[in-house]
RNA sequence: GGGCUUGUAGCUCAGUUGGUUAGAGCACUGUGCUGAUAACGCAGGGGUCACAGGUUCGAAUCCUGUCAAGCCCA
């Protein structure tokens, strides 16, 4: 017996029961150990930060995170799934400083840097409890009680360790970046900061004259909007490809002067002023010019005031000639990088000019803007000013504008690796694809070195020292060795500041003290560092590390291109010159159901916990992975997911209900061996769920989600509207035969099979189903669907040219039923004839062999084949364009106009019967195949009939006596059987009936009694009076009247 | 400013190497069927395939440009 299943599911009731026996028999922990021994499967958790809640975007993620793995482990690999979490960072302090009222840095200092800290570190699991359950209700199995953690000290020394290793490489090196900067608070802002406080101001437009070297009487034109940059100008950058011209303009003072610009701008500079163009060129040739610097307050150190070329330059605005003054530009920075320019600091960290600019010595930048433009003018260097107005940054907190300004920072030589960091990408299977040569590969083709230092307080320590005397620095890659220096036993010291900071040593060099660098790294390095770091590696678990790495699959979000994904592929290029993950699969955004971003401040958040309260985890999950691509952004909202659930879940619900009624009333077990269906009905059934169980496989291996589970969503509505629906009759049916047998092994073998496929996506139903049927009949089946295996698939049960028939009947069948509704005869009325119409030879064999499936289905007496000496049709013939198009191209449409000028019918009988039909274009003959050409046929008036495409349905709705009689049969018994469900009888009851019957109706019910009495399990029919215990009810219907009362026999 | 992605019915999405009448589900209307069904069948309304050019016998599909939205970078 299996245990009674009701047809009304509570879902979130039947995944809590599940969830507790999960937990209860340890079915995660059992994955895990029945698979030791097999290949090893090896996922990455990227570590989220607990100090929010998790939201929907964070299900997301976790759905797609758990499919593979339990894939996986259903085909005997071994997984271990270690859990993570992220705990350093800005975000984390960030939520700190609101909770203690801080709005700078020095407030932190004030209060304490290990006060802080601490408190940092419980922030960062604010919500850890939010988390493990959230995790556990949408069953992402993963192993959070031996979580990775970022903070301890075990994870920071090895990230030590890296960064040692980078060191002793060269890789490691301090240099200069250009951040968003705020002059007042003293510190650089983050892009996110940066963000929040853009504002349209004006600025002045100056464009200056730089005089060529050379040629004296010949100046660049050059443009800025910030002339307090000009006095740290070293260099200016010209596009290599653009056409700049050299001009010569009348001076106010009779003179004449040469300008060189970019020829596109010519107008917007001179505003039609008339100039004479004396020469044209492509930018490349001013590479080198060397012209006279505007000031020389700072001397450089280094060859400087010459033309360099750049891609960035535009000729949008300005001139096409681009001032560059590295310490306030990141692009001029880059520049200088690659043209080993000098970095010239003439402002100091107040924003005020220092005092090598004697003119504006100590006066902020912004402000000396006019006075330098006066300065320039007034040395004729200037050639125009006007006011430009754009967007800038201020600062959030205090309204100041920002400057980018040069900071001296840390860097990882990642560019150095570019080269590999390419290739390796090679080896990584993106999806969606586009990503890999797109966003990502972009990203690495235009890599620049990673800058990894952090002027904050909670993260990782940059384990570089230094000695205060003679700036000597090292690199400490672990505790013995900080030890071993120090000269006290540190293995327990906290890594973190201010703890490490107050470790020193004497410089090896000098004898001086050597200091820790300020600076903390940026915690991508941290999330990037795990696959050694979880482990301690090298300092402990090297078989660990090996047996873990690289990764199979990771997945995270589109926003972890340049965060986590890069990280990985980075760290793990140049420590171990090899790709970290195989395969990734990198998810779209998520919207609300208005296609706006959810947030809080627009508050169109949608809770999980809602979706998960009121239709559960695995219509949630499966709405994720069947609604769009997993690349692609998607709207989400509640009602979605209650469709899947009155769509698919429930759908699959009843057909297992129905399953588990009847089987139970048989008393039905499944057989032991394999068997072969007798029906078409059931080797049709197990054709396509053969085909189902290839196809699903083969995308589960390609990381391809929507194909692994929305041919299931298909497979389930054709099992339930059409295999059930047209095999009811076969389980209901009282005598045990091998065709109801027959029925009972498929269904069984569908449902079976559907709770494994299903089981990786819907885990919960999944195991229901299993549970039920196979633990509750087999005690020494594997204990959960997920300790099972995947099933596999049998080619010889797939029958491509049986699905194709059945696909053929199945459309006939609709058209069948369009006809009656046109003919307005309804189903229950038995009609003589159904006579149909096909496209092609192949097809007409679909009829004859379901004429039985099709005469019952709809309810007609007999079925046969129109041909072309039929009376109910004209023919007329349709050339293919698919197939003429591409054999004849271009004399497609002479040749299509050929074959319609020919007489239909004769054409239609020549290609129905299977042979060629020769055409002749311009002299050459044509000889056209029947499968290029599509036979219709079209009603003659008069008959009731329905067609689309090729295939038509044709009814002969004349209607005997006989046939009456029937069909008031059928109606009678429909009454009957509703009133059985009135008096809320069991289906297997027997009744005993009265009926008093208009005479049609009682002739009809004579006629049909057998028929009647069978189909409504009635063991006793009288025509009187029903006595007063029974249930009756009264009706009228096709000009007849009834009363029928029933007792239960 | 650059890169990537997306744009198909009121909503969520399919749409094969280009093939001539662009589909499904949901929602709406009518009707039929039902002793598994919270359903289902049939029919109907609903489309400038974002827009404009081009290639082709033929374009939702390929090319170019434009517009809009989103993300990332600057």
């Amino acid at each position: 017996m299996f245990k009674p299943v009701s047809p009304k599911l509570d879902i979130p009731a039947m995944e809590t029961a599940i969830m507790k026996f999960w937990r209860s028999a340890r079915i995660f922990e059992k994955t895990v150990e029945q698979r030791k021994g097999g290949p090893e499967y090896v996922f990455y958790e990227g570590p989220p930060t607990a100090n929010g809640k998790p939201g929907v975007h964070h299900v997301l993620a976790r759905a797609f995170k758990d499919m593979f793995p339990r894939y996986k482990i259903m085909r005997g690999y071994h997984v271990s799934r270690r859990g993570g979490w992220d705990t350093h960072g800005l975000p984390v302090e960030i939520e700190v400083e609101k909770q203690l009222g801080f709005t700078n840095k020095q407030q932190i200092e004030d209060y304490g840097i290990d006060r802080f800290n601490e408190l940092c570190r419980k922030s960062a699991f604010t919500y850890i409890q939010d988390w493990e359950r959230l995790t556990e209700r949408i069953a992402f199995w993963v192993d959070l009680d031996t979580a990775y953690i970022t903070y301890e000290n075990d994870y920071i020394e090895s990230v030590w360790w890296i960064l040692k290793n980078f060191w002793e490489r060269g890789l490691l090196y301090q240099g200069f970046k250009v951040v968003p900067y705020c002059p007042r608070c003293g510190t650089p802002l983050s892009d996110h900061e940066v963000a929040l406080g853009y504002d349209e101001v004006s600025d002045p437009s100056v464009f200056v004259r730089m005089p060529l070297v050379d040629r004296p009487d010949t100046s660049l034109l050059v443009w800025t909007t910030t002339p307090w940059t000009l006095p740290g100008n070293v260099a200016v950058a010209a596009h290599p490809d653009v056409d700049y011209v050299t001009v010569e303009r009348e001076m106010p003072d009779n003179g004449k002067e040469r300008l060189i610009l970019a020829q596109a701008l010519l107008e917007k500079v001179f505003h039609g002023e008339e100039v004479k163009i004396v020469e044209t060129f492509k930018g490349k040739k001013l590479k080198g010019q060397k012209y006279r610097p505007l000031f020389t307050f700072v001397p450089p150190d280094k060859p400087a005031h010459y033309v360099v070329l750049g891609d960035f330059v535009t000729t949008e605005d300005g001139s096409g000639l681009v001032h560059m003054a590295p310490a306030f530009g990141a692009e001029d920075m880059q520049a200088a990088l690659e043209y080993d320019l000098p970095v010239l600091m003439t402002v100091a960290p107040d924003g005020t000019f220092i005092p090598e600019v004697r003119p504006w010595s100590g006066m902020f930048v912004k402000d000396a803007d006019p006075l330098i433009t006066q300065d320039l003018e007034a040395r004729g260097l200037l050639f125009r000013v006007e006011s430009y107005t754009h967007t800038y940054p201020f600062c959030w907190r205090c309204k100041t504008p920002l400057l980018y300004y040069a900071r001296a920072t840390w860097y990882i030589r990642t560019s150095q690796y570019k080269d590999r960091l390419v290739a390796n990408n090679e080896q990584i299977n993106w999806v969606p694809e586009h990503i890999k040569h797109g966003r990502f590969g972009n990203w690495l083709e235009n890599n620049i070195d990673w800058a990894l230092g952090r002027e904050r307080y909670w993260g990782t320590p940059l384990p570089v020292w230094e000695c205060q005397a003679c700036k000597h620095q090292t690199a400490i890659g672990s505790r013995a060795e900080l030890s071993e220096k120090a000269g006290q036993d540190l293995s327990g010291l906290d890594l973190h500041r201010p703890h490490v900071d107050k470790i020193t040593f004497p410089c090896p060099e000098c004898g001086g003290t050597m200091q820790r660098v300020p600076e903390l790294i940026d915690v991508w390095f941290d999330s990037g560092s795990m696959p050694v770091a979880q482990w301690h590696y090298p300092f402990e678990n090297a078989d660990k590390f090996k047996e873990q790495f690289p990764a199979d699959y990771i997945c995270e979000a589109v926003d972890q291109t340049r965060g986590w994904f890069y990280s990985l592929h980075a760290i793990s290029t140049l420590l171990f010159d090899q790709p970290c993950y195989k395969n990734v699969i990198c998810l779209g955004l998520i919207l609300d159901g208005e296609g706006q971003k959810m947030s809080k401040s627009r508050g169109n958040i949608v809770d999980p916990w809602d979706v998960l309260n009121l239709h559960g985890a695995d219509a949630f999950r499966w709405y994720l992975y069947t609604a769009t691509p997993p690349g692609q952004e998607r709207r989400f909202s509640s009602d979605l997911v209650g469709e899947v659930v009155r769509n698919f879940t429930l759908t699959l619900w009843n057909v297992y209900a129905f399953f588990v009624t009847y089987a139970n009333l048989d008393e039905w077990k499944p057989a032991p061996a394999a068997f072969r269906p007798s029906s078409l009905l059931d080797k049709w059934l197990l054709s396509t769920l053969n085909t189902l169980v290839r196809d699903v496989t083969v995308a589960y291996e390609t990381y391809d989600v929507p194909a692994a589970t929305r041919p299931l969503q298909e497979f389930v509505e054709n099992l339930s509207t059409w295999y059930l629906r047209r095999s009811r009759r076969r389980f209901w049916k009282s005598e045990s035969d091998e065709d109801k047998q027959s029925a009972y092994q498929t269904l069984y073998t569908a449902l079976v099979t559907l709770s494994k496929l299903l089981a990786p996506a819907m885990p919960f139903l999944a195991e229901e189903l299993y549970q039920n049927l196979v633990r509750s009949v087999d005690e020494n089946a594997p204990e959960s669907v997920h300790l099972s295996l995947w099933p596999t698939f049998d080619p010889l049960l797939i029958d491509e040219s049986l699905n194709r028939e059945m696909a053929v009947v199945m459309r006939l069948v609709s058209l069948g039923h369009a006809a009656r509704n046109k003919a307005n005869r309804k189903v229950r009325q038995p009609l003589a004839e159904a006579a149909f119409s096909v496209g092609n030879l192949d097809e007409r064999h679909a009829v004859e062999a379901y004429a039985d499936l099709i005469m019952d289905e709809l309810n007609v007496k007999k079925v046969h084949l129109l041909d072309a000496s039929s009376e109910v049709v004209l023919y007329s013939v349709k050339p293919l364009p698919r197939q003429l198009g591409q054999k004849y191209g271009s004399r497609f449409p002479a040749i299509r106009d050929a074959i319609l000028s020919m007489d239909p019918e004769m054409a239609a009988r020549t290609l129905l019967s299977g042979q060629a039909l020769k055409v002749t274009v311009s002299g050459e003959t044509y000889h056209i195949l029947p499968d290029e050409v599509e036979v219709r046929a079209d009603a003659r008036a008069g008959f009731a009939v329905a067609s689309e495409g090729a295939y038509l349905a044709a009814l002969v709705t004349d209607l005997t006596p006989e046939l009456i009689r029937e069909g008031l049969a059928r109606e009678f018994v429909r009454r009957v059987q509703d009133l059985r469900k009135q008096a809320e009888l069991e289906v297997a009851d027997r009744i005993k009936l009265y009926v008093q019957a208009s005479p049609g109706l009682k002739d009809a019910i004579e006629a049909h009694r057998e028929y009647i009495t069978g189909e409504t399990l009635t063991v006793h029919l009288a025509f009187e009076a029903p006595p007063g215990s029974a249930v009756q009810t009264s009706d009228q219907f096709d000009g007849e009247t009834v009363t029928i009362g029933l007792i239960k026999a």
